[in-house]
DNA sequence: CTGCAACACTTAACCGATCAAGTCATCCGT
DNA sequence: ACGGATGACTTGATCGGTTAAGTGTTGCAG
């Protein structure tokens, strides 16, 4: 079956290839009678104009790219992506932007895809996650004006308009939170700790704990995983000062060091309170279930969408701290027992 | 910065843009020693073949399209898909195809959605998830004659090769092992009711149970989140004569079902058996860690997108049954502690 | 020495849009 | 009645590849 084009339509319409592209494009040059015959006659045939075509001639490919540098096995249950992905769709989708992903396997690599991409034409911009630093992206970036939004920062990016959530605003509510139930010993399990905005977690639980007068406030470095996850809290907990509240920063990480204290005949929250980071449904399906700190994945997607669409589009773009999470109480917190 | 063409590395090379062509697509026309020059100043200025041009005048556009037909909320967290994407991109990658995504919110928008990709020559195929009966989506596929592989029958799919695995074998073996360690009473919590593979998966159920003589097995449907698993599970764990061992026909609701029975106070795997079905790290990560129905979900999607590229290639392709998922016993089952 | 095939290219049409420039008819003010 | 502006189109170049057809050179058999 044969695609129909404008060729088809103009020649339907009794008019030339040109004015079926002005009328389509509801560009001046064509009547509103004509206009309006063109517009059926296209509906009627079903016309979707040649995608190929259009980024030949024009301007834009209509699709953005995503690469996503995680293992397989910690990609498919991190929440945290298909959570944004479903965000850039919303805006994505109403726009009519196609999504290209990319799996890669080193940031190296990311820089090869975008170059690739952008030399083939085509997507019109990027999402870049899991900003590190001095990322070897970034200069890419602005050396092939490759447009792009960079999820998670902030960092230095040059001319790469950036979005982040107020890591250390929430992780002062969450450490307050634990104090104000009597929690002396307070640890956290940290993501990868190449990444900035793990780096920025790190400082801000640091400086928050000393500032309250906790001394003994220890990040275990750990990358995100269930097995790294369950391994660092068992490391904490067989220490004979050994915490009584760890705050995790991600879910799967703390449904995995829920689970060890389980095995370790530890009562949660009774000897231990679990505080994970991003508030996935993972977090109320567990028993008990977690407290969290929430924010909106795909409202974020979204954002940074918006973003993205709005830089490709050339207009001026500014670098935004997206609100604070907030703490969702649920059963893994309560006062330590022995206080 | 403008992109190199093959106009620029033939002015170079002082040839003209046909013999570029021939030469770095090996094809027949220039001799070796061109070719070679070619080449070496096509990596030097980094070219890539603009994919518009390339699609607009060749065949192809070296992409393939999925389309995601669940509420964020559950893709988030389902890890059936980011497997199967990273399955996809194993294959694709090493072919340089790049994968469109789009997340829609029924079934009749992914006809849409294949028609547009179609219209827009925006990808060479799909791959198709979550088969229905009488699904809307196979005579537009075989309409358009857009080259599709299905994932998750066996189905009637008219021209569409199709890819499954044996669920029928699996769930046997999963409530023979039962039977074994003594439970008389099996129930099952299933997915969404419209998916052909669910109701293959009732059928060999029913049928497993009837012919091994429990007469008691009952499926209840679910959707796959884990707040309808949980309370599915609920509802069967308020019987009088409850069941002795759940199997689930995906891991979150497992994981929501482990969560239930500790919530009632039921003792796993002594007081309830779980079985999970699709064995993400999700099912070692809890505490028990579940006994599950194991099968590799990216060689699953590796395989679906080899028979895509030979479809797209033009090459005859069939319908395959992949392996039987096997068995994988972990801490979520046991003999029922009163038989 | 001729004829012809094989090779190594070049030339130019083509894919399906976009868009600047050109054409033609109509209207309007003076 | 005429010049000029405006509207409604058409024409044709262009984007960057692919590829069929054409061209010129070389080698070799007869």
């Amino acid at each position: 079956m044969k695609r129909p084009t404008i060729a088809d339509i103009a020649r339907r319409a009794g008019v030339s290839k040109g004015a079926v592209s002005y009328a389509l494009n509801g560009q001046p040059g064509v009547s509103e009678a004509t206009r309006r015959r063109i517009v059926a006659i296209a509906e009627e045939i079903g016309f979707n104009p040649n995608s190929a075509a259009r980024a030949l001639s024009g301007a834009s490919s209509r699709a953005v790219g995503l690469t996503l540098c995680r293992p397989a096995r910690i990609l498919s249950i991190e929440p945290f992506f298909m959570g944004l992905i479903s965000g850039f769709e919303q805006e994505l989708a109403a726009r009519s932007f196609a999504l290209t992903l990319q799996v890669v396997a080193t940031p190296q690599t990311e820089t090869e895809v975008y170059r690739r991409w952008w030399g083939e034409r085509r997507v019109d911009g990027v999402f870049v996650t899991d900003l590190r630093e001095n990322d070897v992206r970034i200069p890419v970036l602005n050396e092939l004006q490759l447009p792009a939004v960079v999820i998670g920062g902030p960092g230095d990016t040059g001319k790469v308009p950036q979005l982040w959530s107020d890591d250390a605003g929430a992780i002062t509510e969450a450490v307050r939170y634990l104090m104000a139930l009597g929690h002396r010993r307070i640890a956290r399990v940290g993501g990868l700790p190449d990444l900035l905005h793990t780096q920025t977690r790190t400082r801000a639980f640091t400086e928050v704990c000393a500032a309250l007068g906790l001394s003994e406030a220890v990040t275990v470095p750990s990358d995100y995983t269930g097995e790294e996850g369950g391994r660092a809290t068992r490391r904490l907990l067989i220490n004979a000062e050994r915490p009584t509240a760890i705050i995790y920063d991600n879910d799967v990480m703390a449904v995995a060091g829920l689970s060890v204290a389980q095995e370790m005949g530890l009562s949660v929250p009774g000897d231990l309170s679990i505080v994970a980071w991003d508030d996935s449904p993972l977090c109320s399906l567990v028993h008990p279930p977690l407290t969290a700190l929430t924010r909106d994945i795909a409202a974020y997607g979204a954002h940074a969408a918006r973003q993205l669409l709005a830089a490709i589009a050339g207009e001026p773009v500014q670098d935004v701290e997206e609100g604070t999470a907030h703490l969702t109480p649920r059963g893994s917190t309560a006062p330590p027992r022995d206080s």
